[in-house]
RNA sequence: GGAGCCGUAGCUCAGUUGGCUAGAGCGUUUCGUUGACAUCGAAAAGGCCGCAGGUUCAAGUCCUGCCGGCUCCACCA
């Protein structure tokens, strides 16, 4: 036995042999235990975030195998919609190029082999990490079948009325040029000012409303003033008109409950055309929507003077002229928060725009149902409250996106009038198109118009949000259909665990259980397991920024796969953030290094005496039979901690009960008498060693499988080794999924 | 405005349904090993478990309030 485990040189044929075994495909019989994983995405390599979330999932893996289960870690790749077509045209724009300059085909091919390319590497990187998933079945999110069956579901909402095409309020990121969901969008809080601004009465000019504003630019697009009903203040003026400045046109004073009497003046002008609230306010009130802001970020020609400016330009304009005015009363500093976009960071234009809409509250209420039916088991448990919290207050999901890389939305339109004006304007190339203006939502090209047979209905030129797709992933990547399930969906349906991080519990955790439910009938998964973000040696966030990533691979190469992968995981509590650093890293290449000398130890013990494969000796009723119990005592208390999914817990116990117990006292006790021939100490030593090595084989595969192969190669050990791999061992514990 | 979390050794953090003589890693001090250990072992120092009340035979653990930090959600003009 080598003196020291090498991993640089060890790992990948380790890895290799779990290959040749075909260890990480499910056996055929026996309990079933499935995780599909989260898909990375496939525009960038591996980050730690990456292997602290597949290192956890393959230690339940690793864990379920071992215990018995036929089981299966689904692997995939995302191909990330918006996300990576930013990354991509970043890429573009370092060749000072843009995807305008590519065309859709072009820019779309691109995409794709870039796509490709990051899979290769990321799925190589998740490899050298140890992962034990079964990588024949690999799905990617643009694979057709795939992309079939998030169709069909797409054609299948629509049908039963849970997807509909509205003008409603989005936001816009006039970067991406693409509408997105209120869950991509980041709110920071920022210093802006608050003009108040004058609004003459026009039944008596000489009277004004004062009003307060942060954007007078959009004073053009005003179609009310809107005060609270309570506010005796402005009693008087509701029902009455005002002059709404800069462009002289007359809108009603209005009462609405949204307005707060303390802000401001208590008097409020109402956008309805760039704001949420006003949005609401106008719907309520029958109000027109005037749009002051095109999609293009300049004034439109209902701006009055402010019209082919910019927005940013158009603001001091128009503070300006309302000063010349005598309207403007005053200006203040306000602290408010304000949504940008998740991607690229630009500041989000609130706009109405036509697009297509799921219906959430349907199925968010089959989704919460079941978990209240104690369904879907959260861990930590918190979450489950976070969950119920966020369901209660769902709003409908906007899920179509002017983005160009994605599978596009299976709507088919006659004529060119028939797309939305935002479509219009970005897609000049289909204005040819003339058609009676109907509309189909069908997987397949309608071979003509079912209204007036024009044989050239037009795609739908939006694509979906990334989401809906991935909150179809467990679905998906099992195989299901509308038609016939397939084996591995009766096999693995709904599966064992999802693991994820708790950032995206909204975003695509919950929305795969109101869609598992929509699709089948039944939950996704039994379990969530949810854990926290990885913070540095002194508890800071890791950014790049900051100087203070750590590339894993680096890690890796210098201490070895095991050493991360312990780091990541020892004394950690559930869902809370990881704190690593060098240290921590360090002391698990120690651990790797006690393992792997506590082994050598007793190997070469062992090789020297007289033992033969026929000494195994029936330990519980030996002499030491006390050490014994305490072991199993052991056993029981760390089975009751990874049935709590604990592993923090669980492994900082077990490299206690190896080092302190088995190494320093167990080992030392032992010592002499191993010298001396006792065999049964000696076959006390390697069951105990046994133990440990399957115990830790799931947290540090390649040093404890390294030490199993050499103590496969005596034959003297084959008893208390009986398997060819640690992984097809015995699992000395029970697991309960 | 709503929801959730955290505050335990110098640092980063564990501590499950209340039973703790409060733990780990790293760091510090002393001694010993270098024939399993790019070391390892034995021992030690170091904590009003944020503060104040309450429940209890018993509270780091449950309840209330306060102080400090964080996160998420929200329609703060």
């Amino acid at each position: 036995m080598d003196k020291r485990f090498q991993p640089q040189t060890a790992e990948a044929s380790i890895y290799q042999l779990w290959l040749k075994h075909k260890l990480f495909k499910p056996k055929d019989r026996g309990r079933r235990f499935s995780l599909i994983m989260p898909p990375p995405n496939a525009n960038g390599s591996l980050h730690i975030g990456h292997a602290l979330f597949v290192t956890l999932e393959d230690i339940m893996v690793r864990m379920a195998r071992m215990a018995g289960y036929s089981t299966l870690m689904l692997p995939g790749v995302d191909h990330a919609g918006i996300q990576t077509q930013v990354v991509f045209e970043r890429l573009l724009a370092k060749k000072s190029k843009s995807r305008f300059d590519l065309g859709y085909q072009t820019f779309y091919q691109a995409c794709f082999k870039f796509c490709q390319d990051q899979k290769e590497t990321i799925i190589s990187q998740f490899k050298k990490l140890g992962v034990s998933a079964d990588w024949d079945r690999l799905k990617f999110t643009l694979d057709p079948d795939i992309i079939d069956v998030v169709l069909e579901t797409f054609v299948k909402l629509h049908q039963d009325g849970l997807i509909y095409r509205k003008d409603r309020l989005v936001n816009w990121c006039p970067r991406c040029q693409t509408v997105l969901s209120d869950l991509e969008v980041e709110h920071k809080d920022l210093k802006d000012k608050l003009y108040y601004v004058k609004y003459p009465l026009v039944d008596k000019p000489t009277e004004f409303i004062v009003i307060a504003t942060t954007r007078p630019e959009t004073i053009p697009a005003d179609t009310a003033v809107a005060v609270n009903p309570d506010d005796k203040r402005y009693k008087k003026y509701v029902g009455r008109q005002v002059m709404v400045p800069l462009i002289n046109r007359p809108v009603p004073i209005i009462a609405d409950e949204a307005v707060e009497i303390k802000f401001g003046t208590g008097a409020v002008k109402v956008t309805p055309a760039h704001d949420p609230v006003d949005f609401d306010i106008g719907q309520r009130h029958n109000l027109k929507s005037i749009r002051a802001i095109g999609f293009d970020d300049e004034m439109t020609s209902l701006t009055g003077e402010l019209v082919g400016l910019s927005k940013t330009k158009a603001r001091p304009l128009a503070i300006k002229q309302l000063d010349k005015l005598g309207l403007l009363v005053k200006v203040e500093e306000i602290n408010h928060s304000v949504g940008h976009c998740e991607r690229c960071k630009t500041r989000i234009e609130p706009m109405v725009s036509l697009q297509w809409w799921i219906k959430i509250r349907p199925l968010a209420q089959e989704a919460v149902k079941a978990v209240n039916q104690g369904k879907i088991k959260f861990v930590p448990i918190r979450f489950k409250k976070q969950y119920l919290n966020w369901m209660s207050q769902i709003k409908d999901w906007c899920i179509s996106r002017q983005i160009w890389w994605g599978p596009k939305i299976p709507a088919w339109y006659c004529g060119f009038d028939a797309l939305s004006p935002l479509q219009q304007m970005m897609n000049p190339n289909l204005k040819g198109n003339k058609g009676c203006g109907h509309i189909v939502v069908s997987k397949a090209k309608p071979k003509k118009c079912p209204k007036c047979s024009n044989p050239n209905m037009i795609q739908d030129p939006d694509t979906f949000d990334t989401w809906f797709s991935s909150s179809q992933w467990p679905m998906t990547t099992l195989g299901f259909n509308y038609r016939q399930p397939t084996d591995d969906f009766k096999a693995f349906y709904p599966t064992t665990i999802m693991e994820t991080g708790y950032d995206i519990l909204y975003i695509w955790v919950a929305r795969m259980i109101m869609m598992g439910l929509y699709m089948t009938g039944q939950v996704p998964f039994k379990t969530v397991y949810l854990h926290g973000l990885i913070r540095d040696d002194s508890g800071q966030k890791m950014s790049k920024s900051k100087g203070n990533v750590i590339n894993p691979i680096e890690i890796m190469d210098k201490y070895g796969t095991d050493a991360l992968r312990i780091a990541l995981i020892i004394g950690v509590g559930q869902g809370e953030a990881t704190s690593v650093g060098e240290t921590k890293i360090k002391a698990g290449r120690y651990l790797a290094n006690k393992i792997w000398n506590a082994s050598r130890f007793v190997f070469l013990i062992g090789q020297k005496s007289n033992l033969v494969a026929k000494d195994y000796t029936d330990l519980k009723d030996s002499q030491y039979k006390d050490i014994w119990r305490q072991h199993e005592l052991f056993l029981k208390d760390y089975e009751k901690e990874v049935n709590k999914y604990r592993f923090g817990q669980a492994s900082d116990k077990l490299r206690h009960q190896f080092w302190h117990r088995f190494c320093d006292k167990t080992i030392e006790d032992l010592k002499d008498r191993a010298y001396n021939q006792d065999l049964v100490a000696i076959s006390l030593l390697l069951s105990l060693l046994r133990d440990y090595l399957a115990l830790f084989h799931p947290f540090m595969p390649f040093v404890t499988e390294a030490v199993w192969q050499v103590f496969r190669q005596d034959e003297r050990f084959s008893l208390i080794f009986p398997t060819e791999l640690v992984a097809e061992f015995k699992y000395p514990i029970k697991l309960d999924y």
